[in-house]
DNA sequence: TGTACATCAGTGAACGCGCGTTCACTGATGTAC
DNA sequence: TGTACATCAGTGAACGCGCGTTCACTGATGTAC
């Protein structure tokens, strides 16, 4: 078998980033597989050896963000250790952080292509799931506030952390985006019950 | 000055109407303008004696659902009062229920085409704007919850609204779906501080 | 170590198609007389 | 009331273009000997 082994894995996955990059900035429609393969240093007939269709990528595109370990941490500054306790807040401020609104080419794909995701078929809907599954039981596992049942809580705070930024990034008026995002978070961090300071570790945040 | 007057008005509305139910069903890029011609019974040619280009509709659209007097009570059943002080709940519960889910045609473009609006030009967005202003001003002027100033809480039991929604479109999940609008709901009364009964009118409900 | 070979990843021309837009034309309309 | 006319809303063929997909092909690779 000529070619080293791994290399069709390693060349599959470097289509699917190029493809994540360019749909989050201009949908699945409007992205080219031309465009997709020549970022990713190939040219256009080669695609057809590693995907049926163009839009066998929407789910992949979907599923990668999630499997890839390195999502956490793509936004700098950001690191959020899954481990702890704190996770949850420390996921909605990375969520509405001005570094993810501006970061349109890395962003969550939950944000940049939520309508395009409800135009499509059923395997494209069930990846999208997945990745909000995995964020709400993440969110849930660290609710403190018990007036309501944990998932329940989880699924209005991760509504409110993708709504949140999907309006914000609806505007021109980047000071009206700012004040939705910060009152998002403080709104999202109070039904959390991470208001107040867990435990001794974490001091009030100013603004 | 042959063809009465007001036809050229009522002309231009009808292919703005069928422009907004197609866009929503399928997103800007998808629907052809030929097909929304067809749609208004009319033919692909006469199209530019009304719109200087298809992406002039993209705002025209958004602004036809503001403005239309008419959206208030698109969601059969869901009659709002405007003037009344219970409109922020209403809006909360009308905008989350199973009908706005389900008559995607007749949708409120925030929830049915934001990823295409982010991604449109200045035009397109400030008409987004103002939709969504409208919609935060009528909820702050109802909200009861004074922890924040009003502003800062109907902008996040917007995002909530609408990011609910969004997100419930997106999953095939439907029981998922539901018990999001739900706590959607709940919270969102709850942050506007609706949750509990106003004056003597209504009556916790059940479920 | 060196050479011939089978494999298959990747190439790029070509396909049919639908799109946004243009434009010469048609024909329904209200008006002038 | 009836007729000729100017207006302009609407038609539909045609345009150039970019798309998703196909396919005969090239050439880089690891393997056999």
């Amino acid at each position: 078998m000529p070619y080293p082994a791994g290399h069709r894995e390693r060349v599959r996955k470097t289509i699917v980033e190029s493809a994540r990059r360019l749909f989050n900035r201009h949908g699945f429609e409007n992205v080219s597989v031309d465009s997709v393969m020549a970022h990713a240093g190939l040219t256009r007939g080669g695609f057809y050896t590693y995907f049926d269709s163009k839009s066998e990528l929407y789910a992949e595109v979907l599923s990668c963000f999630f499997t890839d370990p390195t999502w956490k941490s793509r936004w700098e500054g950001i690191d959020i250790d899954m481990a702890s306790p704190d996770a949850g807040p420390q996921i909605v401020r990375a969520y509405l952080s001005r570094q993810h609104f501006d970061d349109v080419e890395n962003s969550c794909p939950m944000v940049a292509l939520p309508s395009d995701i409800a135009r499509s078929d059923q395997k494209v809907k069930t990846a999208f799931e997945t990745v909000f599954k995995a964020m709400v039981r993440l969110l849930g596992r660290d609710v403190r506030n018990r007036q309501q049942p944990p998932e329940s809580t989880a699924l209005a705070i991760a509504a409110l952390c993708i709504g949140g930024m999907v309006v914000a990034r609806s505007m021109n008026d980047h000071g009206l985006g700012d004040r939705l995002r910060e009152s998002a978070i403080r709104t999202a961090l109070q039904l959390g019950g991470w208001d107040a300071p867990a435990k001794r570790r974490k001091v009030r945040r100013s603004k």
